[in-house]
RNA sequence: GGAGAGGUGGGUGAGUGGCUGAAACCAACGGUUUGCUAAACCGUCGUGCUGGGUAACCCCGGCACCGGGGGUUCGAAUCCCCCCCUCUCCGCCA
């Protein structure tokens, strides 16, 4: 969410973001909106001030033990005068009543429809991300590890995993519909080996390790900046009001909503491994094919919560790259980095870098990893707040991205250390999780 | 699931119809005192929206907010209704 003040003195700005982003939404009518809001609002504001000054003057004169009762006999006022003046005003007020209750009814669309226009504005892109249509133009920053070939005609890791026993899409399949999957054995272990040791990096760059919650309130899922827009992509589950995420960045980020934290407490780094649930609402007939696209996967996922400060996320966000990259470089897996362009940013995002890991079954790199920031439009969203040294109140910054997402980081990492006898190398650093297996053979 | 208790500012907690946006205490911040620490004393101390003045940091107003939503009343933290949440006991399950 944006500052109203701020979207009112840089429409064009706003309007052209919007464009940029490829996100529609009616600025010109929240300008409206908010217009109207306020002159409606200081209508009611003057009404209220008088029922609350002449309502005050009702009690006094109706006290015989207050100042203004005292006064009105000293000035030599009966008794039934002075009740004959409180029963006027009283009266008088009463009239006001219908107008008050009549400038609220119109008061109260009108604030709900500038809630719901505020949500739908997006955040505009930072200057350092490439205006572009969608994922085909965004810029590659950095390519990092060599693309490997192959002596042999490698398998797909469908293919591979499948023939190995450690993959079984048909009977996920069956249980549960398509995109989805049974990882058994081995494939198994290997899925939380690498979990667990991409947890287990980024706890040791300090960040606070958490379990949370994954089916969570509208508030949670609108204060992260996934709902209303996105709310097609979400598993409802209506009778409760509750809705399963996407990632762990819902519950991390919103883990201090309407909260005002300590800058001295800053920054916040925060990470959680879970399960996230997707739909893939419009995907229909896109990645249909193994690992690429599923509907629950887990995830280590990394927050950084920061100070107001552009300096300082943008400092955060090459750490939560970097981070990202080490566990990549662990693995031994060749990928490359990307800066988002506007048309392919989300909501709330004003940069993003992703990392797409080589898939020899896509013959290219395919994304594993998101790193966003968002200056201050979740914590706006979520009234995620810090006071600082000077007791002034500000928005944080949010920054999130994934560490490890599997399946799909298997997709590659079965598909290049695959051996000519249909084996897979386990990669060394995954061995300690995997009770010290080396290698995935024929079951 | 049944019974009871309760939700008030950063925290504890008072407040049952009227100068109460809210006592008191704690924490925090500023100051005095001080060889350091500590203590004592004085002062400041909710958030959001909004109007106006100098308009960067500032100052003066208005409104809203005491779990959420309705209602009664000239006037509601306080009375009534609905909902949510927390705690305790019982039951049930692990």
């Amino acid at each position: 969410m944006l500052d109203m003040k701020f979207i009112r003195e840089n429409v064009e700005l706003v309007k052209k973001s919007a464009v940029d982003k490829h996100i529609s939404c009616d600025v010109d009518r929240l300008i409206e909106v908010d217009q109207k809001r306020r002159d409606l609002q200081q209508q009611l504001d003057g009404f209220r001030t008088q029922v609350r000054e002449d309502g005050q003057r009702v009690g006094l004169l109706r006290n015989p033990k207050s100042d203004w009762y005292k006064r009105a006999v000293a000035e030599g006022k009966s008794e039934a005068d002075i009740q004959a003046e409180a029963t006027e005003v009283q009266a008088e007020l009463t009239k006001i009543k219908p107008k008050v209750k009549q400038l609220e009814d119109e008061v109260g669309p009108i604030l709900e429809e500038f809630e719901q226009l505020m949500l739908t504005i997006p955040q505009p892109a930072d200057d350092g991300a490439p205006v572009g249509k969608d994922d085909t133009e965004n810029i590659e920053v950095k390519k990092v590890g060599e693309i490997p070939t192959f002596d042999f005609e490698p398998k797909d890791h469908v293919q591979l995993a499948t023939d190995l026993g450690i993959l079984d899409i048909e009977r996920g399949v069956k249980l549960a519909g398509s995109r989805n999957y049974v990882l058994k054995g081995l494939g198994c272990l290997l899925h939380q080996a690498v979990l667990r040791m991409s947890q287990d990096m980024m706890v040791q760059r300090g960040f606070t390790p958490m379990t949370v919650p994954v089916l969570v309130r509208e508030q949670v899922m609108a204060g992260t900046g996934y709902f209303p827009a996105g709310r097609d992509q979400a598993y409802l589950c209506e009778r409760d009001e509750l809705s399963l995420v996407g990632t762990a960045e819902v519950p991390l980020t919103a883990y201090y909503a309407d909260e005002v934290l300590r800058e001295s407490d800053l920054p916040i780094k925060l990470c959680a491994m879970s399960t996230c649930f997707r739909r893939e609402a419009g995907a229909a007939g896109k990645d249909t094919y193994g690992l690429y696209r599923i509907h629950l996967f887990d995830k280590v996922e990394q927050v950084i919560i920061a100070p107001n400060d552009i300096e300082q996320s943008k400092k955060y966000h090459d750490e939560i790259l970097q981070n990202s990259e080490d566990v990549l470089q662990a693995l031994g897996l060749p990928y490359r980095v990307v800066n988002v362009c506007t048309g392919d940013l989300g909501m709330g995002q004003a940069m993003k870098y992703d990392i797409e890991t080589w898939m020899p079954s896509r013959e290219s790199y395919g994304e594993t990893h998101s790193a966003s920031r968002f200056y201050e439009f979740q914590a706006r969203r979520l009234k995620l707040r810090y006071r600082d040294g000077a007791k002034k109140i500000h928005f944080c910054h949010t920054l999130n991205n994934t560490v490890v997402a599997s399946p799909r980081i298997l997709i590659p990492l079965l598909e290049l250390y695959q051996n000519k006898d249909g084996s897979v190398t386990v990669p060394e650093v995954l061995r300690p999780y995997m009770n010290g297996c080396e290698w995935i053979g024929p079951a």
